[in-house]
DNA sequence: CTGCCATTTTACCGGC
DNA sequence: GCCGGTAAAATGGCAG
């Protein structure tokens, strides 16, 4: 039964544990954020502010990334 | 014929009428906004630079509105 | 600045000028349509379901068979 | 600035950035998962219908009814 | 035709 | 317990 209508199961089935193994440690991963945030409120912080302040920091490194991108392609143009 | 499956019918039609012409309208922007960067690539012009600098303007604009945003929520929580 | 890369720069600039003025009307439209989605919440329609009447409607002469799809999420919808 | 509010600057700061290594890890996973789809796809299966398999899995004791769909999906993806 | 990017859709989380 | 808004996933579209 390796092949059922032309599909490789168990090929298949390994992809779908692996996929099924990295979103559980994701999963964990976002627990523990939540459990930071819980832990901040306790000792008196603005959740939504906090959240706020995160994206405000990434926002700014991500402008950053991407000032890097439009001079990377500026260079590549002017090299070629 | 005003209900089917208690499902007023005609109502129903009328919003989903009036989604799919402003979604007309919306496809129609975007084929304008394609012709602006085709103009633009035959003026000699770099579409990936240009979109990468656009992206960027937008960028900074939605920092400054997320900085206003935590300002707002700061001045509330003193005020509160 | 107005000469590095002789006229480029104005030229430029007009055009992103004009792509972002247009992206703009293009959001105020997105915005209108979630009005729209909105409004038929409040009166009770499902707005997944709404969404597929459109999605369906817009295939026309594409594959039709998808309107099974659609027809069992009524099912599933009316059911529940 | 280490004194604003007395020490409560350093703490949250301290806490934003427990947050921001998480999210870090947890992006890094999104990015594996990203990449074992990849080489599902290259191996030759259709990977919206190893997501609805997956999202079916996670169902279980839930409404299993579901899974008409999926099977649904399966006939056409085996027909196309 | 393939990979990448934007948009859209779904799911989650905090607040009321 | 529900609603609204916000972040993540997924689909579709465009450029190369």
């Amino acid at each position: 039964m390796a092949e059922v209508g032309g599909v490789a199961v168990d090929r298949l089935r390994s992809f779908i544990e692996r996929i099924e193994r990295l979103e559980e440690e994701k999963q964990a991963l976002a627990g523990d954020i939540r459990e930071v945030y819980s832990e901040a409120k306790g000792a008196g912080f603005d959740i939504k502010v906090m959240r706020q302040l995160i994206k405000l920091r990434k926002m700014d490194s991500d402008d950053r990334s991407q000032m890097e991108a439009i001079l990377d392609t500026y260079e590549r143009a002017l090299g070629g």
